[in-house]
DNA sequence: CCGGACGGTTACCGGCGGGTAGGATCCCGA
DNA sequence: TCGGGATCCTACCCGCCGGTAACCGTCCGG
């Protein structure tokens, strides 16, 4: 591929920007090897620098990968709460809910993959940083459907991970699939099935369906 | 926890039968740890046999792993093929495939975390059993969509792959937060989510929603 | 009584990779 | 010109764990 692979040396850096550049190359890392299979050296090497200036930065590998994780977290967060504000009619809610998802997972950096499919969910504090991203999301979405159909909370928060469910899902098969329909497309279709579930679609012939 | 621990030591078993017992021991393990943090001295132990007895019947830790998750993979794809033949109503085929889904997830040896808690997807073979796996579940759900609708086989995947994602991550959360909900109830209510969709759900007073 | 197949054990190796000690360089203000 | 405080490097340590070599007891057929 025609990554930047590795960096010039030598370039000396202010604190700050290096530590960005660290975070950068650190994504990389990350996301091509995953978390065990990522090494220090390669990271530091990425960087266009050695190992112990990565230690200056970053106390260990553990908390190198949480300050990256902390950042996608948030970043997807924000983005569904952006996109539940964004309107108040809630057909389009799903739709534009489903098209920030599937941008999200679009990104030319796949750092999605950091979020869906992480290789240190052992790890107590990753575990958390997960959760709370899903809290983040599903608590959203449940508000809305809380208010506008007077269900329970507990059964409004499972309706809403499901609808987090459909896209996470789909958006990554998307991805590894080769991205066989245009990307509005599929979130098109996707939210389609969220608002109208797979019972509303035009039946073919005399078939089984609804009476 | 009072988890049955190691196992008494001495006793002699054909080889057929320790193998069987060392699986159950390293699912035991690997589910509780992932595969990282798991050490084939660990598994060893909880079997109440030694390290080489392992090596005698798995020829590496990966080899172990890929075993046990073939297995899990197959029960899942079996029970989803088995759930859709139950009946030839759609609707009631999406509540069968939600409570095959469910009861899957529910099992007490939470052998669903190999499956959707793996900490090895960066192994190419490990990626190959899960995709898969999903290929399987998702083909024989497109298969009904596509026959009933006449979508295009790519569309009736995606939808397919939606459901699936439906089932995967409630019945995650549900595990997760505690089973707040009866199973049969959460199951059915997922079904209800993905038959009729968001929209299908009453509305509280004059909100917005369909017209 | 004997040999060998089978199931098991202890004790060890080796390398990978996270993390560190100690020193070289360079910029900048006095 | 001369500290001194950044920034960065080479070289190393060492613990963990997957995997193995070599050996032991026991049972069974001849």
């Amino acid at each position: 591929m025609a990554a930047p692979e590795v960096r010039p040396r030598g370039a000396r850096l202010p604190r700050s920007a290096r530590r960005t550049q660290l975070l950068g190359a650190a994504r990389e890392v990350f996301v091509a090897q995953g978390y065990h299979a990522a090494a220090m050296d390669e990271i530091a090497e990425r960087a266009g620098v050695s190992k112990p200036v990565l230690y200056q930065h970053f106390p260990s590998k553990r908390d190198l990968y949480l300050a990256l994780l902390e950042q996608h977290t948030d970043e997807l967060v924000d983005a569904t709460r952006g996109a539940l504000a964004s309107t108040t009619d809630n057909k389009q809610r799903v739709a534009a809910t489903m098209e920030a998802f599937y941008a999200f997972i679009d990104s030319e950096s796949e750092s999605f993959r950091l979020v869906f499919e992480s290789d240190f969910t052992n790890d107590p504090e990753v575990r958390d940083l997960l959760e709370r991203m899903q809290r983040g999301c599903a608590e959203a979405i449940a508000e809305v459907i809380e208010e506008d159909t007077g269900l329970p909370a507990t059964e409004a928060q499972l309706l809403a991970v499901g609808l987090t469910g459909i896209s996470h899902v789909t958006a990554r098969w998307w991805i590894q699939a080769g991205r066989p329909v245009p990307r509005e497309a599929a979130a098109a279709l996707v939210a389609h099935l969220s608002w109208r579930g797979i019972g509303g679609f035009p039946k073919a012939e005399g078939k089984a369906g609804q009476p």
